[in-house]
RNA sequence: GGCGAGUUGGCGGAGUGGUGACGCAGCGGAUUGCAAAUCCGUGUACAGGAGUUCGAUUCUCCUACUCGCCUCCA
């Protein structure tokens, strides 16, 4: 079996997944969206990391045997401003963000988790675990909020590298009169009439930011489970409240064993900021790239590195996806399938078994797309549309300006479309033939305005979708 | 101020104690009516300094610079 060795940011190193909470299997968390806005390109990147490792951890452990656990965080103080603004409800507005989020990530080929828990699902067990911890002696309640008491957890701050009395000196920590210490946190917050509440033992009120995911993760994973992820921003405070919650509230277990984190997306070199104008959503990207190149751009650096998404990646991923395509179309031609005894290539599972190490999976994807290997075409089609599926691409399926639409309702008006583009080349045969170029070439950049690649061969002309190619426009030839 | 990450050829980006991936771009060639695609060929890179070593881009220290977190944030 494949060993999978991944950056533990507890301990700083490389160490062997071990999965023994139960044999055999592996539980993973990572903190999902709050549901009141638009996904931008800075959430898609942990989906997608935690999709390849997701996918690498199916292969290895068999697809029954991974629980894989994103939370949706449906009541948060961001939600209740937005339903200000707007004057729409709250319930509306986490509905449709939510269904948003989550055409956007299958857009980008992500999986969905195993689990996608709603913290408002999960309000008994959050109260349940703040009684267990003020019963425990780690929080404490006060004027109608709990509050986790940080000077109880020797460990608090281990994970970040921190110590309470260095973040105090930093001060830029919220001062309120109820708190025993000024880094005590949130555990419940009382909740006027106009707002959003839950009757608890502290009066109606509503969950701090860090409860939901500990309340979660307990109750859909255990005490103890393998992998927790995020982006490396969720470290402090987040994921460090999450575990003096979690380590408090059940001492006898673990929380989770690996901690990853992925380094933050920039955006020409900026962070991205609204303020910038280099703001991005997923939904706003997807009307210009296929979510294939989105995709490929945002898996092309290590996850532990930042990743610096500019024009020219997006250019260069598109050269490379075309030439996935385009192998892709061939794969087709050929009628050819993935048998279910396909294994993906030995150097990209090593390489993804690696801390993920997908830049070096890509590397074997260059050596399998590159170079002349005709007298082993078939063969090689399967490898290369095989390994780019294991890799999350949907080469065409889903590739276009509207990728949307099902893949069921796409074979039908793909046919007839195809059809299409095949007669034209034909057209442009004839036409040559006849030494007829302007008619030829005129053919050959209709053909290119939608995508297709003409391709002139010995045997006549083909053509084979780029990455440009768009659906609706190819429709419009037919 | 505290904590952390990083600095590899024009660009992107792996990796390694012993001449140094891979991709994009560029250049040359094949092919082509011209292209596109494809194929073949082509690269004086490891921030600077000191140290360890037979030998360092790879280990250690220092310096410079960049970036992130410490406040809502993936």
């Amino acid at each position: 079996m494949t060993e999978i060795r991944l950056y533990n940011t507890k301990t700083r190193a490389v160490e062997p997944l071990e999965p023994t909470v139960v044999p055999g299997r592996v539980g993973m968390y990572v903190c999902g969206p709050t549901v009141y806005d638009r996904a931008h390109l800075g959430n898609a990147r942990p989906v997608v990391v935690f999709d390849v490792l997701f996918r690498l951890l199916r292969h290895v452990y068999g697809a029954d045997n991974v629980t894989y656990v994103r939370n949706f965080t449906d009541v948060d103080d961001k939600i209740i401003a937005r339903a200000a603004e707007t004057g729409r409800p709250i319930d509306a507005i986490t509905a449709e963000t939510t269904q948003w989020y989550l055409d956007d990530m299958a857009a980008l080929g992500a999986l969905e988790p195993t689990e996608m828990p709603r913290a408002t699902a999960y309000i008994p067990q959050m109260v349940a675990m703040i009684e267990a911890l003020i019963a425990k002696g780690h929080a404490y309640a006060a004027e109608g909020h709990v509050l986790f008491d940080v000077r109880s957890y020797a460990e608090y701050g281990r994970l970040s590298g921190r110590s309470v009395d260095d973040m105090i000196a930093g001060a830029r920590v919220e001062v309120a009169p109820y708190k025993r210490d000024p880094m005590d946190f949130v555990l419940w917050k009382p909740s006027t009439d106009d707002l959003p509440g839950w009757p608890s033992p502290w009066g109606r009120g509503r969950p701090g930011w860090h409860v939901e995911c500990s309340a979660m993760s307990y109750a859909l994973l255990g005490k103890s489970f393998d992998i927790h992820g995020g982006g490396n921003d969720l470290m402090f405070p987040h994921h460090e409240n999450e575990i003096a919650q979690s380590r408090c509230a059940h001492p006898e277990g673990d929380f989770a064993r690996i901690w990853m984190h992925n380094e933050m997306l920039q955006v020409e070199g900026k962070k991205m900021s609204k303020s910038l104008g280099n703001f991005f959503t997923v939904h706003d990207l997807r009307s210009q790239l296929s979510g294939d190149v989105m995709r490929y751009v945002l898996m092309s650096s290590h996850y532990r590195a930042p990743l610096d998404w500019t024009v020219s990646r997006v250019e260069e991923a598109k050269v490379i996806l075309s030439r996935w395509l385009r192998l892709n179309d061939r794969f087709r031609r050929a009628s050819l399938d993935i048998p279910d005894s396909f294994e993906p290539d030995p150097a990209i599972l090593a390489a993804l078994a690696d801390d993920l190490n997908v830049p070096a999976a890509f590397t074997r994807m260059h050596e399998l797309t590159t170079g002349n290997s005709a007298d082993t075409e078939p063969e090689r089609l399967v490898q290369v549309v095989g390994n780019a599926r294991f890799l999350g691409f949907s080469l065409g399926s889903g590739t276009g300006p509207d990728p949307s639409c099902s893949l069921e309702v796409a074979v039908d008006r793909v046919d007839a479309m195809e059809e299409r583009l095949s007669q034209m080349c034909a057209e442009i045969d004839a036409a040559r033939a006849e030494k007829d170029f302007a008619l030829a070439d005129s053919i050959r950049a209709r053909l290119r305005e939608v995508g297709v690649d003409v391709l002139t061969t010995k045997d006549g002309t083909r053509w084979e979708r780029n990455v440009d190619f768009d659906r609706d426009k190819a429709e419009t030839l037919v």
